[in-house]
DNA sequence: ACGCGCAGCGTTGTGCACATCAGTTTCTGC
DNA sequence: GCAGAAACTGATGTGCACAACGCTGCGCGT
């Protein structure tokens, strides 16, 4: 997971997204368990720089919502309660929607690319489940599809909302609370039925499709496992 | 404008809080306009504080996009361009009538208490014109009316959007391409139909005033004063 | 006169040592 | 034996010195 790249012809800049980049996959695919304390020192030492630059990022990741630190105690990687989740969920509904009518750009032919491989992506993991690969690949269509609008500002709104809640809906995978199988077979339907808009030319019909997904896959979550399935 | 006051009793974070306020305030009041450098030697000099905890606020303020930083050369506060600008003030438009709509709360008596004063300053503010005084006073207005919705996601964002257009509407009227004097009176007659609003308890009703005033706000701004009235 | 290079200067970025704080353990007085 | 306080430990926060970097201006060569 962690690339050492040579550090030769690597900008302060680079560096700092690198750290940042990792750090937050991690905290969202749950290498970093909500609660969890992270050492400054350990993770310096792992990243081969010192606590500075790297409490910088941990300050970043601070702002963001998915660390708090504490003086003289620790650095925690944060829980979200039900209550705030149910708030960026409904949230993030509104952001979707507003992401194919407010600046919609059409798909470029790199975006259709990732699109095909992610479908391809996702029937193997209709075949395998594997609840990490699933995640990582969720957020990189989701990460994916923000280039589909030009306003800046949404979608850096968008991609911190998802970040803050990525991670508590792989926790429920974990706590089979949803089913894997049906959250992946959802999200290949999601990705077909996205790339058949796109086809179309009909951008917010595209967005509306990634609405109508994620207040189903919060709704799933909400309910839980349906009795009679376990 | 920089309260020095005692270190005693307070913690990191009150420091932080309190420099991070202080600096965003002077950026968004054009204390420090835009492309102007920032000495952390200076500016720490200021605060009596090291240049370590001032780069922690100044890195806070380049992740809000009200400054940036060069490695070698120095940092300084941003400017936004109009494309920019169209775009946050349209996502600035549908986050003030999801404020109303989303997670509504009642106004507390305090809210009520901030609306009145602040009328009462608003006509003070008419009959004697000040750039910097009412760009104060629609700041605080703005931070204040976050308590209606209890979404803290949806506040956190509609803050940070704000703060990131505050000065350019500020910088127009400068420039005299908006009539202060009618900025002032709309003002005032928002926070009149604003009390309104909440005196009937309608809040959806009070954040499409809101929404309203912040879109005829961005249309005088775009099309600069009308012709005649120079 | 013009172009190129290099050295100096000021700025941000980094490393390291120390201060400060919270939790825990241990020691002491009763 | 127990309660309270002080010392210990390990964490984050701070200050300071130096490194890395970009700009500028001077000087040398052509």
């Amino acid at each position: 997971m962690t690339l050492d790249t040579p550090d030769s012809s690597l900008t302060a800049r680079d560096r700092f997204d690198r750290l940042h980049a990792d750090l937050r996959a991690r905290i969202c695919l749950l290498d970093y368990a909500p609660g969890t304390r992270l050492s400054e020192e350990a993770l310096a030492a792992e990243y081969g720089v010192s606590r500075t630059p790297l409490r910088r990022v941990l300050a970043r990741l601070e702002s963001e919502g998915l660390v708090q630190s504490v003086h003289g105690v620790g650095t925690f990687v944060t829980d979200v309660d039900i209550e705030e989740l149910t708030q960026t969920y409904q949230l993030r509904l509104e952001l979707a929607e507003m992401t194919g009518r407010l600046s919609p750009v059409p798909p470029s032919p790199d975006l259709i690319a990732r699109l095909a491989r992610a479908a391809d992506r996702a029937r193997t993991l209709v075949a395998a489940p594997d609840p990490r690969a699933f995640a990582q690949l969720n957020m990189e269509v989701f990460l994916a599809r923000l280039s589909l609008t030009a306003n800046e500002a949404l979608r850096e709104f968008a991609e911190r909302l998802y970040i803050r809640t990525a991670r508590i809906w792989l926790k429920s995978v974990f706590a089979s609370r949803v089913d894997l199988a049906e959250e992946t077979e959802m999200f290949l339907r999601e990705i077909e039925e996205v790339e058949a808009a796109l086809a179309t030319g009909d951008l917010h019909a595209a967005a509306l499709i990634q609405r109508a997904h994620i207040s189903m896959s919060f709704t799933r979550m909400k309910t839980g496992r349906r009795p009679g399935r376990e």
